[in-house]
DNA sequence: ATTTAGCACTCGGAGAGGTTGAGTGCTAAC
DNA sequence: GTTAGCACTCAACCTCTCCGAGTGCTAAAT
């Protein structure tokens, strides 16, 4: 069934009205506005049909109506407009691009604590997996003879190192072999390709030496790290801010289950998904405390290995239309930035 | 003027009973334990000159007593016992030392969080200021013509590194010269003694090239960066659990406030100080939120170069022994962690 | 001199009405 | 199809009372 033209002006007027307000929004406030020229009776009667085609619903008998799940849906979808970004907006999502951070994972959280000061609300940034990735360059640089730092260059930039100290000297020749036997054994396969078996025949052509064992589990660590997700929760006590969480119990649930990612199986299948600036309201996010927020959230990528998530956590009475339009420039810089830092540099 | 005995026991088991239930105590079921002997009348009057002292104080004519900022610090200087630490405690406490994560940073990072799983508390952790650290070697791996990444190893293990893209290409010959110029110049001294006037030394020695301006600027950030203090906050969610913070504002004043490393320059002179567990209480925290909430803190060092700080944020009714007992061992790991990870890697 | 029993007093908290007012649903008139 | 009118509902708020835990003080007991 098709709404009017009518119903939409109300309900979007209701739920505009309910996300500045936080109040049930009665028929009265409503026929009070000037872009509707009817009675407060005939707003009831709309009202009431809106209610029962699920679009509002009421907290109690003789209060206003306040949308319900399905009512934001259709206001996100259909309704809400997409609000032009003012000059000061666009000016401090620009400042992402000042991120002097060129670590993905502190890029990632730096820029997390960047959307929640810009938005007033609770982020969550969770980092791509990314095990498509491959090692492009390896190299053992000796520092003394026991002391040797390796490194290792992805094909998306990301670099890793780590101080390796041995038991007992090493050599640098013993080093140098040990860099190239790595170069042609593991270089330009993805890293779930780095098994057991691969690395058998980097013992077998570099000889163990002390230095070797210590290669060895580094470059486990490493892959190990690559496939992992990190979660930055930004801004955690924004959520404080809301009427819906002043009571300190139902915000620690939140809290609790946003910051664990085994909670957010979602997320992962979020992140399969198209560009763009994406809504879930309340049940859609599933059981669980998630149930009465909502998320607004834009994925970024790594290049074509990976695909990270960022996005923000508050009450289902959220502005839908600002917060959607920031996140959107804002996505589109980050990925800007990345392109540039990782790929591109300069 | 010394207290009695008697009055120090009274004042103990208050103490310990409050911290319990966060109920003021009132002399009844102080009289009734069994430790204490005497009728509630005596225990009373015994109440009434520790009020009069500023040990004790009401929050209302006809309720029981609470303790006041003093009483908790004379319990904690003298009173409270250092409990043993179950074999469970320790257990999980010397899981620190399964940390994998080898980056200062995020070892710091995780270390909140752990720390704040096992006590239940809001933890806040501070990286230390780095700045008489000195760079032990420098190496520019070269990837392809376009692509270097320069190494950075500092003597106390520290490594950093960065993808570097030329405009124009640069040969491996130069790439050498340059690191060979870095070593020569840069290394062994102080990095707060790396001036412009060093940098032009460079300069001359390795000609200018395309990769000299972005090796010069990846030396200023990471100048920059060891001389930043970094704060990481973990569990914040934590901080609710407590009645205190039942109001969601108050939380969010405490946490705005603690999450803002410019609110804490106490932390700074904090972490001059000697070794072991620290206590400050209530209004010792200075004005702002943090008088109405305590804090129990460590720290920890890294070789000589620096001191970072890692502690416990909550109301003053906290159980002050059991949660220094946990964090001297936990610190005391987390320092025997970093000299293992960075100085005597195994 | 110290301890204790007894008692009047205080005051926050919980519970019971009572009132208010915003808001609804329905009906009948326009 | 729209509107005015009216009875009805119900959370929020206020006030009042009562209750009990806890205090301070005094006088008796040890």
């Amino acid at each position: 069934m098709e709404l009017s033209a009518r119903k939409k002006l109300i309900l979007k007027t209701i739920i505009g009205d309910y996300i500045r307000t936080a109040e049930p929004v009665g028929s009265k406030a409503i026929a009070s506005r000037p872009e509707l020229g009817f009675s407060s009776a005939t707003i009831r009667n709309e009202m009431s049909e809106l209610e029962e085609m699920g679009y509002l619903q009421k907290p109690h008998t003789s209060a206003g109506r306040i949308p319900s799940p399905a009512g934001y849906r259709l206001y996100v979808d259909e309704l809400m407009g997409h609000p032009d970004l003012t000059a000061a907006d666009i000016d401090s999502i620009n400042s992402v691009m000042k991120l002097k951070v060129k670590e993905l994972d502190r890029m990632v959280s730096e820029a997390g604590k960047l959307i929640s000061n810009l938005t007033d609300y609770t982020t969550l940034a969770v980092t791509p997996l990314m095990q498509r990735i491959t090692i492009r360059k390896f190299q053992i640089i000796p520092v003394s003879e026991l002391d040797f730092v390796i490194v290792v260059v992805t094909d998306s930039g990301v670099v890793k190192n780590k101080m390796l100290r041995t038991a007992t000297p090493v050599t640098a020749d013993e080093a140098e072999l040990l860099t190239y036997v790595l170069n042609q054994t593991l270089t330009g396969i993805p890293i779930d390709a780095i098994t057991p078996a691969r690395m058998d025949i980097v013992r077998r052509a570099a000889g163990v030496t002390a230095l070797l064992t210590l290669v060895a589990e580094f470059i486990g660590e490493f892959i190990e790290e690559m496939s992992e997700q990190k979660l930055f929760l930004q801004g955690a006590s924004k959520l404080l801010t809301y009427p819906e969480y002043k009571d300190a119990h139902k915000a620690q649930e939140l809290l609790d289950f946003i910051s664990d990612e085994s909670n957010m199986p979602a997320l992962r299948t979020f992140t399969r998904d198209i560009d763009g600036v994406r809504i879930t309201i309340g049940p859609e996010n599933g059981s669980g405390p998630m149930q009465n927020a909502s998320m607004v959230y834009a994925t970024y990528n790594i290049g074509s290995v990976g695909r990270g998530l960022i996005g923000i956590v508050g009450p289902t009475r959220m502005d839908y239309a600002r917060l959607s339009a920031r996140l959107a420039l804002f996505s589109k810089g980050l990925n800007r930035l990345i392109a540039e830092t990782f790929f591109d540099e300069e």
